[in-house]
DNA sequence: GCTCCCTCAGAATACGATTGCTATTATAGC
DNA sequence: GCTATAATAGCAATCGTATTCTGAGGGAGC
């Protein structure tokens, strides 16, 4: 049953075994009869072709790297992840294509992937997601004209592929929700003052103020890290304000998680005294108390487009345009 | 840079192609000389094997293939399986493995995953996760000699390598501690009846009411899709049996919460009125309110065993014994 | 000095599928 | 009837590496 060859197939069907390629292959320059007689063989025996052969002769493997760059204790607890994957698993098998998944945690792993993966032609091209501190392999990897695309990650110097969420537009969304519904002192919790995603949804937070003609005020703003202490103590602060705020805008759901817990804390009523979004609308989300309003990312958008991007890459087509962002969207919950 | 084969090599050392094979390879039958001459080239010019090549002429990919029987949609809530993905592309690693994951929800995809994975040689060997009890393909695979290993499912019967949690002993742990603790109607909320995972969770649930002596009342089981609507419908019917359960015990946290959140929904006050147990002991567990007391599986130890067993079996060791158990553990928190 | 053995590197081949080129046949056109 | 053309199947080369087979060279032992 297994390890039939092309060769035996051609054998027994009486015909070439260049002639059972072209059948396979749907080559249009073989007889209808012969086509038939050479499909019943392949069909009655369960013949399939030997990837790795397919692969060596047409310098193609049809498979995708997903490449993590975080650390798997990380990755585990993140839905993020497996739900990033579960589509990019959908969308690649579309075009019949695998999807070889990686992370790169540490630097020996890190040159591992592009090593293992990249140089050895093990995959067709790579999606990144979660990049920061490789500037220098992304410049390698466009040097050497290796098909990659970014996730959450653009620059708008460098002329790379890349898909990522409409960060301004979603906070602008978050915000002008809360202006709608009578919000006017609104904080925003961002992350680490450096981060693009923090500085986006700052841009996207100001514009919603502006838009509405809301006073900003900087002492609004705190920047947190991706823990729990850092962002109840953004909140504490943002509490002693006079007046203090009467809703927050969070950089993720964790940090809002973290700080509607400790406004609780402080007595405040939520969304009573004080409303809150996160971003993410993940799974969590829907089993806190109250329970979270989220801006949700389109993760089987951003999938898609990432995966249609690599692909028209690796088969030589040229993505127009190079750069695209996904919509977010709005779940309304209790918390706002 | 790119593109170099190993006959370039060959040339730039001034020797033949087959020692740039053998040094490559570790071969102890290369002149130390001639071996540092050509490890000279290697380095300076940054040549990587073509892994393609070495797959068909080794007939190996080192390429471990994970199956996951679940749709995407739900893969992707689940941090379970990004803590697995994890876990076993660290394990692969170790022994200069890759991993390619797929789902098999539909027909399409089924005959997608065992032809084009395997009878393609794509992969060296899969990991299966929540197969059905009744699975035809596990019968296909043992026939054709395919390396596999299952994770969350056995059949004492069949000789088939498998891993996996010690489902009948954490229910027990659960069933026992909620018995331990003054609760005499216990109910439990399974997954899919076909699942493995939910009969051998019933079984330690039933273990332990017996051990005990406090009667089974099946109009206290419910088995759930793997959705929050699921589990909250099954919540409600249970609410509506007289007297109502005093305690659940949920096949996984989603579940559990799923039911905690309907059981608030209908007025009961958690855990006085009724205590909520899971199972993965997922992130979620910590910012609910009340947390969610669960059973901790031990996902790395999981990863390492059926990746190692997976591994063993591709290389031609006959790994022992064939059926492993990894060990649960209860994580108290204010649920139960 | 000769044989024998041992070490080691090169030549040749295999892995299984694809594809450019060629050979054969059929058909048409004159 | 003969050539031009098209249709179609076969031959053989090729993809890049691993490995078997072969042979060259050197040292040891008599």
């Amino acid at each position: 049953m297994a390890d039939l060859k092309q060769i035996e197939i051609a054998r027994l069907a009486g015909v070439s075994q260049a002639t059972v390629s072209r059948v396979l292959k749907g080559d249009p320059q073989v007889n209808d009869a012969m086509r038939e007689r050479v499909l019943a063989v392949v069909q009655e025996l369960g013949y399939v072709p030997d990837a790795r052969a397919q692969s060596l002769r047409s310098q193609r493997t049809r498979l995708l790297g997903l490449v993590v760059h975080r650390a798997s204790e990380a990755l585990a607890g993140d839905p993020f992840f497996s739900a990033l994957i579960a589509s990019i698993i959908e969308q690649a098998g579309r075009y019949d294509y695998h999807l070889c998944v990686d992370t790169a945690r540490t630097a020996r792993s890190q040159r591992a992937i592009y090593e293992e993966l990249l140089r050895t032609r093990r995959v067709d091209g790579l999606i990144l997601v979660e990049s920061e501190t490789h500037d220098k392999r992304i410049a390698r990897l466009s040097g050497e004209g290796f098909p990659f695309v970014l996730i959450g990650r653009y620059d708008p110097a460098d002329a790379v592929c890349s898909v990522d969420n409409d960060n301004v537009g979603a906070a602008f969304m978050a915000t002008d929700y809360l202006i709608r519904t009578g919000r006017r002192r609104i904080a925003y919790i961002g992350g680490p003052a450096g981060l693009t995603v923090t500085r986006d949804r700052l841009q996207g937070y100001k514009n919603a103020l502006e838009s509405h003609g809301v006073g900003y005020d900087p002492r609004l703003l705190a920047f947190s890290e991706f823990s729990e202490r850092s962002a109840a103590s953004a909140m504490t602060d943002l509490l002693s304000l006079t007046p203090p705020p009467d809703a927050v805008v969070g950089l993720d759901d964790l940090i809002a998680l973290s700080a509607m817990r400790e406004a609780k804390r402080h007595g405040c009523r939520v969304p009573d005294d004080i409303a809150f979004i996160g971003f993410n609308d993940s799974p969590l989300c829907h089993y806190v108390e109250p329970s979270l309003t989220s801006i949700a990312v389109d993760i089987p958008a951003l999938a898609r487009k990432a995966t249609e991007m690599l692909i028209a890459l690796i088969e030589g087509r040229e993505p127009q345009p190079k750069r695209q962002i996904v919509p977010a969207r709005l779940v309304k919950r209790e918390s706002a």
